[in-house]
DNA sequence: TGGTTGATTGTTAAT
DNA sequence: ATTAACAATCAACCA
């Protein structure tokens, strides 16, 4: 396997397309939180770009596109600050140094519009081919870097003292990763080879969508589409939708919590899908099914114990929902309906992106608006740690081992990976405030990751 | 079956 | 008629 880093060209320095910058983290990031909020029910903030943007404008929302206007919608109080984004040609001063001169690849900057750009690329096709299998090798940060170093024997850009737990602790968990990963990569790259080296592939059709559609386009859209169209057109609509769900449920209703393997994908889809902008959700899923495969029963157990927790809170949450609802019923029978979507609530249940949250503190939901753009995304924290000099014990799945830690647990629950990481409260406490609460308490705060 | 994400498209309500 | 807002769907995988 021919695994090799391309460099990203000089004039993509600064169009950082990764989470890793806090100004790029706001669109997706925003379009997240306002998923999840539209699952409790909340209204008032917009998810779609602000007046004045065209109205295909709501189907851009890939990073980049968002001017940092919160939609301007009357929301009010529930609008987000959102920093804007860094312009291309000024990159962020405080990233510059996650830049990795030789290969550039760090801030492997994409267009805004998520495109690759062909001039850049001369060789695309087989630069994307061999770029995607560099990427998801890279892609596993910290704890993969290693197999890179083992594929490129030159190793020419990752302290080999920076590896991380997993592969420190079990050589099978790299080799585990290496099969995996070839495998993936073989299948990720020839389907690349095959579709990606369209102008537009399919992983960034949304970004450049093409009201007329060149033929080449049309191509690719079928190979696209041959796995599934997505909405049959009208005259092909032969069956009626299955009706199958949507039971409408209570925005107030406290979610469930979701298992250990969707925390973990969570955590780590992000960082895959930045370091390889073009991989589909499917490549993704590979990826994280196989991380999920070689990761070490103890951060497996890490994660079960998160799920464990967010249940109880769950279940209390639950609780105080239905008892709740039997207290709006006994009060105000008439109108259920109204209170519950506008409860200034000293008698409801706490909503649910407080009381469950989303169970990773990840989300940006649990910001504070002035700390986003201050504070490192939890996938940065990761990233950082693992591309530059992590603190000792920071290590292994850096960016998931920060985000789960990140979480609804409760302030006796047992911290599920502090006795290997003594930096892990630290890192926790500091994302979740925006280190401007903890840092007194442990004595440090993130600027000494990032830098 | 439902959860993870993001893009896309369909539907509905409002203007 | 147009547009905004929201819902549904799809992908691969796991519990």
């Amino acid at each position: 396997m021919d695994v090799r880093f391309y460099p990203a060209p000089p004039s993509s320095v600064g169009s950082c397309s990764l989470p890793t910058d806090p100004n790029c983290l706001s669109s997706l990031d925003y379009y997240r939180c306002n998923k999840s909020r539209y699952g409790a029910g909340e209204r008032g903030v917009s998810v779609r770009l602000p007046p004045g943007a065209s109205p295909d404008g709501k189907r851009l929302l890939s990073p980049g596109n968002y001017t940092g206007q919160s939609g301007g919608n009357g929301g009010g109080d529930e609008d987000y600050e959102i920093p804007p984004i860094t312009p291309p040609n000024h990159p962020d001063p405080s990233l510059l140094h996650l830049m990795d001169p030789e290969s550039g690849y760090l801030c492997h900057s994409l267009p805004h519009n998520g495109l690759i750009n062909p001039y850049s690329y001369p060789e695309l096709p087989a630069i994307m081919m061999s770029n995607m299998l560099g990427q998801e090798s890279h892609l596993l940060s910290g704890q993969m870097h290693a197999i890179q170093e083992m594929a490129r024997p030159d190793g020419l850009h990752f302290d080999s003292a920076h590896q991380g737990p997993l592969i420190n602790q079990s050589p099978r968990i790299l080799s585990h990763h290496m099969g995996a990963l070839s495998q993936l990569n073989s299948q990720v790259g020839l389907r690349g080879a095959l579709t990606y080296g369209s102008p537009s592939p399919p992983g960034s059709k949304s970004a450049t969508p093409s009201p007329s559609g060149s033929t080449q386009e049309e191509e690719t859209d079928s190979h696209a589409k041959m796995a599934g169209e997505k909405r049959p057109s009208s005259e092909m609509m032969k069956k009626p939708k299955p009706q199958k769900k949507k039971k409408k449920k209570d925005p107030n209703e406290p979610q469930k919590p979701v298992s250990a393997y969707a925390l973990f994908f969570r955590d780590t889809q992000a960082a895959i899908k930045s370091q390889n902008p073009n991989a589909t959700f499917g490549d993704v899923s590979k990826i994280v099914a196989s991380m999920w495969d070689s990761l070490g029963e103890e951060q497996k157990q890490a994660y079960k114990r998160k799920t464990e927790a967010a249940k109880k809170e769950y279940l209390k949450a639950l609780a105080a929902y239905r008892a709740s609802l039997v207290s709006k019923n006994y009060s105000d029978p008439v109108e259920p309906k109204s209170v519950q979507s506008s409860q200034p609530s000293h008698m409801m249940a706490p909503k649910p992106a407080l009381s469950v949250h989303r169970y990773t503190g990840s989300s940006p939901c649990t910001r504070a608006p002035s700390s986003t753009s201050q504070s490192a995304t939890p996938h940065q924290m990761g990233l950082q740690a693992s591309l530059h000099s992590p603190p000792p014990g920071q290590q292994g799945f850096p960016h998931i081992q920060s985000d789960y830690q990140n979480s609804s647990q409760s302030p006796g629950a047992p911290n599920p990976a502090s006795g290997q990481n003594p930096d892990w409260d630290g890192e926790y406490c500091s994302r979740e405030c925006g280190g401007n609460l903890c840092s007194s308490v442990i004595g440090r705060d993130k600027p000494l990751y990032l830098t």
